[in-house]
DNA sequence: TGTACATCAGTGAACGCGCGTTCACTGATGTAC
DNA sequence: TGTACATCAGTGAACGCGCGTTCACTGATGTAC
């Protein structure tokens, strides 16, 4: 019961949230469209419909997979091997914001709620959520290990939160896109989330 | 010669900027179509095209405008009375913050290329290196007040930078903005920017 | 001073286009009896 | 084992709508002579 009719190459769900971020990432949130996506999947106008209520549901779809691929990211990142507290918030900045540069079209999606209002996409909603703590662990993790609590916990995470998501939207849509050239932008990566390390060993962590 | 011919009310250019910022804070970026502007202003659908040759010209005449703001409230914020460096650190990434908050329509179309060319828009693209000059001059009057250079000039730049606009993004358009009860973004404007003046000054500098 | 012409902001009808949506259909798979 | 029915993914024609765009027009202001 509920075995699924045979289809024709992949699933064409999976191949419908493809064609979606392919889209995204040649012609913008505005090329999206139903119909324009169901072309891309090589299928009738009407076959997406099958799979996805609406465009917010495509949307929904491509959040869930990418705060996915952002937990697991982070989560490599950071539970590498024992770093120094300086060097574990910088690599936790830089694995937040090479995703955001590998996946341009998930993360655009994936902190929008006009785009995407994630009580209306459970999974993208436990996702986020899922991301949301492994953060939050990140840096009770540093509070831990020395980092001063000063003058909140949740002020420390959100502020190790701007920085990557800032850098991100910078050089991602921002003026950073046009300014710093692709090759620099790796070293500009490093930079910056080193910066972020000083000040940390700075404010006298040590461990 | 040149001399305008009498119009009815405010200039209509203006009065079509203002009803498209409206339009924005009300219904998003994908409800300014050029019709529905004109409707908004009250004139007929051709009367926009008088004014700018598309939507991106309007976009471009309010990233124009925003940036003048954020240049006025940024200088007004950083040049007040003789404060410490962490403070005046944590001043300025008020005033961006702030700013973005206040007037969101402006915030979110002055930072995306792909909306607004600045190149098409020359008004626009000497607003935003005006704010880029200030926010040069305020990294570098922080280092002559004691802040260590680390790893570079840039990179501290691109940090302050990256805290305010993180944070303004996660606010505006991000999960903060569902997470946090507007009565609390005060509150946690000045954690977060107070966060990273202790981190300056836990750094070294006192001065 | 008047006359004739140029300029220019704004109007309103008409067009073709891509969109979301509705609807009747096809054809394969699964299920009841 | 067969027959009859249900389900469900995908098709393709048809619709009304808002959009950008073209075009001929109006009416006020400015300019040449």
């Amino acid at each position: 019961m509920g075995k699924q009719p045979a289809v024709e190459g992949p699933d064409l769900r999976e191949r419908i949230v493809q064609a979606s971020v392919q889209l995204l990432e040649e012609r913008g949130l505005a090329a999206l469209s139903m119909r324009e996506v169901a072309r891309r999947a090589g299928v009738s106008h009407q076959a997406p419909y099958h799979h996805f209520q609406d465009r917010e549901a495509i949307l929904g779809a491509i959040a869930e997979e990418g705060f996915r691929m952002l937990c697991e990211a982070f989560e490599r990142a950071v539970n590498q091997a024992d770093l120094p507290l300086h060097e574990r918030v910088a690599t936790g900045g830089r694995a937040y914001i090479e995703f955001a540069l590998a996946h341009p079209a998930h993360f655009r999606v994936m902190f929008r709620p006009e785009l995407v209002n994630l009580e209306h996409c459970p999974g993208a909603q436990a996702e986020g959520d899922r991301a949301f703590a492994l953060l939050r662990r990140f840096v009770d993790d540093a509070v831990a290990a020395g980092l001063p609590a000063v003058p909140s916990k949740e002020a420390l995470l959100l502020l190790f939160w701007s920085v990557a998501h800032g850098f991100a939207c910078l050089a991602l849509d921002g003026p950073l896109a046009l300014k710093t050239p692709d090759a620099e932008r790796a070293q500009q990566i490093h930079e910056v989330t080193n910066a972020l390390g000083t000040l940390v060993q700075g404010v006298g962590a040590r461990s």
